[in-house]
DNA sequence: TGTACATCAGTGAACGCGCGTTCACTGATGTAC
DNA sequence: TGTACATCAGTGAACGCGCGTTCACTGATGTAC
């Protein structure tokens, strides 16, 4: 697979890819310019072309991340249940993204390519949240809040293994009922004896 | 502030304390055991014989946090919202352990005293959350986790500076209202137009 | 179709740095008698 | 009260390493005419 001429084509995307592969495995503390170079087959300074510095190429990462936190939102539909779903789903799948958007130290957290991207992804995640109010639940001011926070401290909490065995392989099925309990009490009237 | 003999006296807790402030000012990759030393004034070899090796050092670390977060849930009383809103309190004014605690790969999370300490601060948080549903709320099984996912993601959004403004200077205040929605829905008899 | 030239993309050597860990050591402390 | 000795706690020099960044460079591409 070695590339044939003294260009590399998608230098950029290679290491965008890379650095997400690297941060999934290890963390973002493991990743290095020099792995990326290395896992994409090309100088180690080639970086500095596309993305200036480390930060630079976080920052890119983190901005295609909530690109994708925002596409991914949006294409759960209008159901508030289905939209939190999506936001775990992102989260465990999108591991290295997740992780690097919500350490806003570790890159250019004001670029206006950030904020922008950012922007959609909030307007994604309320908007799913908007149109719950109307049908049944709370029309607290508190709820975006709280909604964000459960579907947010779930993933978290599943990504770091610090939930407890049982819960399945399926982190969105999981989460689910989970979700619903900030809606809906569950068997408040149908109470009494399991099965 | 010199140290006057060739001794420390309790240079395992000035590591600690050390490790927690560097940790607090710039987060966990930024924390070596020669910054340590240097602020412990002391040789930077001298942690070896405390804690063997860096994962060492942080396992004592999550180890303690464990322990505190334990102590801060159990003060917090036998209400879910108290303990909840202590979770989020010990999240933020120990933000270091909490930073740690959440990497286990990090440390050694598998070590006997982590091990203990983490159940103990289970069983406090799930101690707050069994004496709930006999008053109000929910009894499904999966309340625990939904409790725990609503004040981590809350408490992990906070201190990645995620959350919009106009939340207040108080975590925990700012966080009861939105834990609160988790059981109460707030004002549904008292709906009607707003002002 | 061909040539000159500007621009772009990647190279590879070099820089200085801070790191974790090891090791033989020495100063200090405690204990047995 | 005094002495010998074992153990503990911290030292400082050395190791090898991987890192981010810089720099002048060269190969490749595209464009103007």
């Amino acid at each position: 697979m070695a590339r044939q001429s003294y260009h590399h084509g998608d230098l950029r995307k290679a290491f965008l890819d890379a650095a997400v592969e690297v941060i999934g495995e290890s963390g973002t503390g493991a990743m290095s310019l020099r792995e990326l170079a290395r896992r994409a087959g090309v100088s180690h300074a080639a970086s500095q072309h596309h993305f200036g510095d480390k930060a630079g190429l976080l920052t890119a990462v983190a901005c295609q991340g909530y690109e994708l936190l925002a596409e991914a939102l949006r294409q759960a539909g209008d159901e508030l249940l289905d939209v939190g779903v999506a936001y775990v789903d992102f989260a465990v799948t999108h591991r290295a993204h997740f992780e690097v958007m919500f350490q806003p130290g570790l890159y250019h957290a004001d670029a206006p390519e950030v904020r922008a991207a950012r922007e959609r992804a909030g307007l994604a995640l309320a908007g799913g949240l908007a149109r719950m109010p109307a049908r049944r639940g709370p029309a607290s001011p508190h709820a975006p809040v709280a909604a964000w926070s459960i579907v947010h401290g779930f993933a978290t909490l599943w990504l770091a293994g610090a939930l407890p065995e049982g819960l399945g392989d399926d982190p969105g099925a999981a989460a689910r009922p989970v979700i619903e309990l900030l809606f809906d009490h569950g068997d408040r009237n149908g109470s009494g004896g399991g099965g």
